[in-house]
DNA sequence: TTGAAAGCGCTAACAT
DNA sequence: ATGTTAGCGCTTTCAA
């Protein structure tokens, strides 16, 4: 019973040693309620079960959703557990966390929707990291040395305009907290896309709200229901609203519902999501489902898939790639026919 | 330029050496961009900056809003990185994070709304683990080893209660899933406490709904919803609601506005939790608020103080205690008169 | 099939 | 003020 042959049936090579001797060692691991230290195994073998998963914050019922399912299916099916950071859209932070994480030995990270800029994301993978991004396309052009996973926000934005369209609207607005990310340029194409698409009496516009708070929970609902009043106060009002997440969509409704315009007889409200709570909402919200779970196995997956096949000779085995998942459109309460004029 | 210099340098005890050995160590660090091993620290003096936190699920916004605080106080407070683990309230996904932790030397963990059998926790912290529980009560008369945080369960319960009968209603219902936890029965007693306090004439039930899921996103909206239903055709039916918490308030808001119960003229509703969607509803809930950022940093600083107390000669020295923070209603839409009768 | 020994990157006690 | 060294708990190569 010498420290190797423990380490073998630690590691399951158990087919180097006689069958009592496997007894022996397993039934004093259990006596003694043994765990090897994973400090010590990193020390020695350079890796740890562990990933890094970086949120804006975890307040956010979308971000809480996603980081669930990505923990879960990381720890169950992988054996991976996770280290959680909110960034609050900080470079600083996001630095600073891939700085620890590399002190820690943590190769494998995934980071939610961070803002565009993406020079130390690729420093950090020059470090070593690996790396998946959600909610962000590959800059067209740029080799990226970062895997990309999003939901084809182009399609999102069509779907939901469309939508609108179909119900006899012709004054649609994109409703959006400013700040430019990829995902939310392209959900704007994708909106003008499908009015324009429907001829020339579809107006389209954008209408952003500035949030005042750098990062709080509330900060998209709040941009909502400012929106809300000017949109209300607008002559002539657009008639169908599409919202650029749950979120805003749920302050629209608030806000609305304060300016005395009724949804969905007045205006109606679409958002994107898929958030269970968009169920509750008076009326039920219509909005732009997102495959979470899948695109949550997608990327975990992926980090830990890279990361088998990085440390290997032939390097760089599993390129770079970019993932795109199809948005869905879950109809409820919050849309219906534009008013009728009076005269027509 | 030794090894114990620069881990002097590294360590901050800087007073050991020429001031020139110190510029000439900091510029190689800075130089190499070293970082040290936070394994090899680890694996040395058994310490690492890491919690862990426990959660039934992080799509709970609740859980969400307190794992923020938790970790951003951790992170910029006291330099602690936090690792997640989804528990669904499952014996054996807790056993197993504890398992895990030790074994990668984590000794400080906070432990989220866990179920009333708490044995797997004493033996964890028998196994040296510093354990912070949140929503749980310390047993009485066992003398327990962990710290217990939450909130004055009786007086939210109280709070709401009394509001209400504030209001003029008489006959109150409490509504909450099945499964108990301490948390829940405290608040019963609150509200109870407060109905007997207003004499006879008041009424006060519990109702109570089973959840079909095992532990989905929705569930406690989903079992208020359906409650609503049930509430909604009660003769006579109660006026005035209390919601175990926001979630299953915001599902009663939808229930009863799907049977076609107006609230707050025939039906008032008060939350608990003070989620920032609360203000979101329609109508605005009224809620009892518990201070989740004040709760989050009484649980972060108790975890570290006692895991640097632990380590000591005299170990022990922060014996464990239990904190009790103070509620507060926020008043909002969703509570009104009762309904007059006809004839009086 | 089993055992001995080197070494992963640090810290800290002990020289110098 | 600076340097030397043992050892934390493992894995793995090599020898027996």
């Amino acid at each position: 019973m010498s420290v190797s042959t423990i380490s073998n049936v630690l590691n399951g090579r158990t087919d180097r040693m006689r069958a009592d001797t496997l007894q022996r060692v397993q039934s004093t691991i259990a006596a003694l309620d043994f765990r090897p230290s994973r400090a010590a195994q990193q020390l020695k073998t350079g890796l740890t079960p562990m990933l890094g998963l970086l949120v804006p914050s975890i307040a956010n019922p979308m971000y809480g959703y996603l980081a669930r399912e990505i923990e879960t299916v990381a720890q169950e099916r992988h054996g991976h557990r996770v280290l959680l950071g909110n960034t609050y859209r900080n470079k600083d932070k996001e630095t600073g966390f891939f700085d620890d994480l590399l002190a820690h030995g943590v190769r494998g990270v995934i980071v939610i929707s961070s803002l565009a800029d993406e020079g130390h994301f690729e420093a950090a993978v020059q470090r070593g990291m690996v790396m998946v991004s959600y909610d962000r396309r590959a800059t067209p052009g740029a080799a990226s040395l970062i895997d990309h996973v999003s939901v084809d926000n182009f399609e999102a934005g069509r779907l939901a305009a469309s939508h609108l369209v179909a119900h006899g609207h012709r004054r649609l607005a994109f409703v959006t907290a400013s700040g430019h990310t990829t995902s939310r340029s392209e959900k704007v194409r994708g909106f003008q896309a499908a009015a324009q698409a429907a001829g020339p009496a579809v107006r389209a516009a954008v209408v952003e709200g500035r949030a005042q708070s750098q990062y709080g929970d509330s900060e998209m609902a709040d941009v909502g229901r400012q929106l809300a009043a000017r949109i209300a106060s607008m002559r002539p009002r657009p008639t169908g609203l599409v919202a650029v997440n749950d979120l805003l969509a749920f302050g629209l409704l608030a806000g609305l519902r304060d300016a005395g315009v009724d949804v969905p007889r007045e205006v109606s409200v679409i958002g994107m999501d898929g958030l269970f709570l968009a169920a509750l909402t008076c009326p039920a919200l219509t909005t732009v489902q997102l495959p979470v779970p899948e695109m949550a196995q997608t990327i975990v997956e992926r980090v830990i898939g890279r990361l088998a096949h990085t440390g290997r000779a032939g390097a760089g085995e599993l390129p770079p790639a970019e993932f795109l998942f199809a948005p869905r459109l879950v109809e409820r309460a919050s849309v219906a026919a534009p008013p009728q004029r009076i005269a027509r």
